[in-house]
RNA sequence: GCCGCGUUCGUCUAAGGGCUAGGACACCACCCUUUCACGGUGGUGAUACGGGUUCGAAUCCCGUACGCGGUACCA
């Protein structure tokens, strides 16, 4: 019987969520669904150095807002806790231990200038960074290099030591990446990767190993700057007796930035102009100053939207289809179909996703967001069967959620600025003392609706031996303030009488 | 430098030896609309290069170029 599926994402709480850590995440849980299987939240903060108060946190929203949440974490516990690494320390150490009796792995007395003298030391042109392998080994301060009785001696004095793995000189570690297909690495230009730091911290290449098999996982995802040292890890497993144990990899492409090449990073958002991270994040700065970084949330991005798009960016169904619910994509995922090369992220095509989530959405479902959005600036809205109406009137409009800001703030106050410039050019005596007329026709009108209205007007305005035509941009602009919206005649229908006749009055006073 | 991974319109991608290399975003034009948007129709636009294998290559193989990732007591 085939083990039960699960996987798990494993981020470092060091800052805002990265859109390719949300891809991540997504393409665990579609795999894990999809299969029936557990996804697990496990928290690698090995770094103490590099804590940030908040990050978890950070992290837990983000999932819920997307809609991703873990089977087991830190927060909701489960059958494999703890599920932050810090509080699994005690654990890692006994692995390293392990691994130096059976000759695996092996003490390292090396301070950090001695590593970086011996940088220096064997730095040439052909070999800008030489790495810490069996060619220095020996040259070393560590178990290989020094007797039995030194090395127990420095242990017994407290000297501060690591524990690295001792990577053979000359074999090949191969795997079969889930997404690659076969990849190899010859060991002997790895290096001896450090396990165990000196402050008893297990490193990311002992803690995924150590904490995987622990915690049963069967799929490990993960992106593709980590299969370089996957030759470490599949020794691990193997070293540790794990084996048969050990996980399928998918080494997932990256995301890259839009403009040149290289992985998108939050500088290239702020530098082009588009969010980065799920959510706002904001970071203490060293002197004391915060620097908020904006989210795909409150920049006004649908969840449903934001992991439609993510999904599409490094795999398709094989079909024309592009828009997809997440039930749809868990039933539709698959492993084969994803891309091995990376993708370039564009802003203008993640806003069309979203667009298209706008547009689909019932109007019900879009109330509190939109509610909540222009609360933000200024405008509590009481009616809500009129929020309705302007809500389905205008969301075909909004690419983004703030959007409705513009496309429906002038239904629920009188716009603060009108664009009289785009009325001036072609006004004149008669155009105002009509304007005059529709007032008073507004005034006498008992049925109150588009059609009526719409009606009213062309009437009057033929009476007048005016074209409709050259009154109802004026009109728009004295409603809307812009030249923009849905229907004119819509609009004053929902906005009311009272109101439609201030708006009207108040620009004929500009002009 | 070394190691690994990649490479189809500007961007995301389809086509897994066989019709004029298909779709989407963006862009342009037209239609619809007395605004904007939505919608509709059409257009510009790609297999990095060089060798093989084959009747036939975007597709398989080799090389080159380019790009990216890694080369930390960070993940």
């Amino acid at each position: 019987m085939a083990k039960k599926v699960r996987v798990r994402f494993a981020p470092s709480p060091t800052g805002g969520l990265h859109l390719g850590g949300v891809r991540t995440v997504l393409y665990n849980y579609l795999f894990a669904r999809q299969h029936g299987g557990d996804f697990v939240l496990r928290i690698e903060d090995t770094d103490q150095s590099r804590y940030v108060p908040g990050a978890e946190e950070y992290i837990y929203e983000c999932l819920k807002w997307c809609g991703l949440q873990p089977d087991e974490s830190p927060q909701v516990g489960g059958p494999f806790a703890p599920y932050r690494q810090s509080e699994r320390k005690s654990l890692y150490r006994q692995y390293a231990e392990f691994l130096v009796q059976e000759g695996k792995a092996y003490y390292a007395f090396d301070r950090p200038e001695e590593l970086d003298s011996m940088r220096e030391r064997f730095k040439t042109a052909e070999n800008p960074s030489p790495q810490y392998d069996h060619k220095v080994r020996q040259e070393m301060r560590n178990s290989c290099a020094l007797t039995f009785e030194e090395t127990e001696r420095l242990i017994a004095d407290g000297v501060p030591h690591v524990i690295r793995i001792r990577m053979p000189e000359n074999e090949t570690v191969s795997f079969t990446d889930m997404i690659r297909g076969e990849v190899s690495f010859h060991t002997g230009l790895v290096d001896d990767k450090v396990l165990l730091k000196a402050d008893g911290m297990p490193t990311y290449h002992l803690a995924v190993v150590v904490d995987d098999y622990l915690m049963k996982i069967t799929h490990a995802f993960r992106g593709e700057e980590w299969l370089p040292s996957a030759p470490v890890h599949i020794l691990l497993w193997k070293y540790l007796g794990w084996e048969a144990d050990m996980p399928q990899w998918a080494h997932l492409p990256l995301i890259l930035k839009p403009d040149g090449n290289g992985k998108l990073s939050k500088r290239d958002g702020d530098r082009l102009g588009f969010p980065v991270f799920a959510m706002n994040w904001t970071a203490k700065k060293e002197d004391g100053t915060t620097e908020l970084t904006k989210g795909f949330r409150e920049l006004g991005f649908l969840p449903e939207a934001f992991i439609n798009m993510l999904a599409m960016l490094g795999w398709n169904d094989g079909t024309d289809q592009e828009l997809f619910t997440l039930d749809e994509l868990v039933q539709k995922f698959s492993i084969d179909r994803v891309h091995k090369g990376g993708a370039k992220f564009d802003f203008e095509k993640a806003k069309w996703f979203n667009h298209e989530w706008i547009k689909k959405a019932d109007t019900a479902s879009l109330k509190a967001d939109v509610r909540r959005i222009l609360a933000d600036h200024d405008m509590s809205i009481i009616d809500d069967e009129q929020l309705g109406k302007v809500i389905t009137l205008v969301k075909e409009r909004c690419a983004l959620m703030t959007d409705f800001v513009e496309q429906a703030g002038f239904f629920f106050q009188t716009p603060q600025k009108w664009d009289v410039d785009a009325i001036k050019p072609k006004w004149n005596e008669a155009k105002q003392a009509f304007f005059g007329d529709v007032i008073n026709y507004l005034q006498q009108q008992t049925n109150w609706n588009g059609a009526d209205l719409e009606h009213g007007f062309k009437e009057l305005a033929a009476a007048k031996q005016i074209k409709a035509g050259e009154v109802l941009m004026p009109l728009r602009i004295m409603l809307v303030g812009g030249k923009f919206g849905p229907g004119v005649f819509d609009i004053a229908a929902i906005i009311g009488k009272e109101e439609t006749i201030v708006r009207v009055k108040k620009v004929l006073e500009l002009l």
